[in-house]
DNA sequence: AAGTAGCGTTCAGTTTTCTGAACAAAGGAA
DNA sequence: TTCCTTTGTTCAGAAAACTGAACGCTACTT
């Protein structure tokens, strides 16, 4: 096939305008651009299409047959247009995100409703992840992953960024002395999770820089949610977000101790990556959004 | 609408080849023009249509609807092209014909049936006229006109030329001494076609160029058939194209007189003239080589 | 861990298309 | 018959698109 599809629009407005001149008016270019353009045509095609002079224009027979072929494309022309253009301007569709366990679950998941009121024509697919995420190799629009994720081809925006907070059960805290130096501190904790389990984990105590270690003789998980439940129900002191603390925290459940031993700060961050700015279809952006409100709300 | 149609069959081949190095295969184009076409189309649409970096590539949801509207403007290009090119392959379709009456009735008319039989699928639409012809003013295909036509942007080919004859009817012949100079000539010929009939008519006496008046007491009809009718029936001798003449003569209603007197070459031309030689649709040029075979065969 | 093959992207030079200006032609008005 | 307006066409310079070469990246192989 020689022709130019694009083409089509121009055949079509000089056989309804009946002219070159009154066909470039309503196309809105040159008739040198109308008139190279029918003739170009018709040397691709291999048929007369339009016979004409200076004052005069006749379609000719093979022309009128095209013609109606023609109108059948720029129909499905404007379809796909029409198309593109409400999918560019309003959100809808899937989105599939993959997220951390416990984000999903004590984060996301209770405002997920909310999210479904605001956006009906988003379905949102999360996928519940512990590996680290290739958007193109797993499939997915965005992640959100542990770190401030830089990368050179992905939008990288941080949702958390806080530190830890040592935290106990009320009948722990009362049935166990927990002042003293770190060597002290340190037989309290049984159980913290397997990322922040390093043999030597920079703390301050007293303002006083140092390390802890949270390797050897301490229990991982790397799930903050069954950390804290083991700490809950006994299991002595542990360093969590204060973004899954809440209302742990609110509701008596734990209690904060050695509050004279803190991390540095970003001890704890959260980033959800996508991979463009520019071109993000509308509901990705909506999501990206949603993530960013929930979690500046903790 | 900011897009370029003839981008579609370029994402197509991206989706359904799963790459752009493999529709560029495809496509028999190179992958730079293949990357940058993509590009262009995203930007203009507004859309990303295929997330991908140099080992994946995944069809977004927006580049999978807009994928299925893609292909039915495909599918609406391809009958388009398969009815230009069924077009200019084969005859169909209608032929406007104007033409002089004489030789529409004489030449063209027996012969009708077999150029039907030949090419079922064109019809003639043939006009009947006396005026002078403008094919596009007129709206007609081609056109039948006396003389060798020269025209800048018209095609011309002779269908006839030859001289013309002179005849009587035998009757008239045995009862009239035909003999003698050009005088005695002269007061034979009481009717001629009015495009011979000129004050000065060029002609060759006993081989030597000389003129005769045909203009002055000489009955002019626009109608070679009507001239030879009246010969037929009495009104002298008359100068005919040979063209009209070859049944009488064959028949013996007419027979030659003035051997010695002869017109120069070509004085009875036809001409069909049509718009161009390039882009002649296969109707118009069945039509233009069966007007030619007929000619040539009197 | 290092090397390799093949991917998609980008850039600068080449090629193609676009178009303003000029021209010839047609038809209407004077 | 002459003049004028508007048409469609053509050409040369400008603008846009194409593309070969080079590059960075990814995943596989050694």
């Amino acid at each position: 096939m020689k022709w130019k599809i694009d083409d089509i629009p121009v055949f079509v407005a000089i056989v309804e305008q009946g002219g070159i001149s009154a066909a470039s008016d309503v196309l809105g270019q040159p008739k040198s651009t109308v008139s190279t353009t029918l003739t170009r045509l018709e040397h691709a095609l291999g048929l007369r299409l339009v016979e004409r002079n200076s004052r005069n224009l006749r379609v000719t027979e093979e022309g009128e047959v095209f013609y109606r072929k023609a109108l059948l494309i720029l129909d499905q022309v404007r379809e796909a247009d029409a198309t593109a253009a409400g999918m560019s301007a309003e959100p809808s569709g899937r989105v599939v995100a993959a997220m951390p366990p416990a984000f999903t679950q004590e984060v996301v998941a209770p405002h997920i409703a909310e999210f479904q009121i605001r956006f009906p024509d988003v379905s949102l697919d999360l996928v519940l992840t512990t590996q680290g995420i290739e958007l193109l190799r797993d499939q997915v629009d965005l992640a959100v992953v542990v770190g401030p994720k830089v990368d050179s081809d992905l939008i990288s925006r941080v949702l958390v960024a806080g530190p830890l907070a040592w935290v106990t059960s009320p009948s722990y805290a009362s049935t166990h002395d927990l002042r003293g130096g770190i060597d002290q501190i340190r037989s309290h904790i049984r159980i913290c999770e397997k990322r922040y389990g390093r043999a030597r984990m920079p703390v301050r105590v007293d303002g006083v820089q140092t390390q802890i270690d949270l390797s050897t003789g301490v229990s991982h998980v790397n799930s903050p949610l069954v950390a804290r439940e083991a700490v809950v129900n006994g299991a002595g002191v542990s360093a969590l977000p204060r973004l899954y603390l809440r209302e742990s925290l609110a509701s008596g459940r734990l209690v904060e101790a050695f509050k004279n031993v803190t991390f540095d700060l970003d001890a704890s961050v959260l980033s959800v990556v996508y991979p463009h700015r520019r071109l993000l279809s509308p509901r990705l952006r909506v999501f990206v959004d949603f993530l960013e409100e929930i979690c500046r709300q903790r």
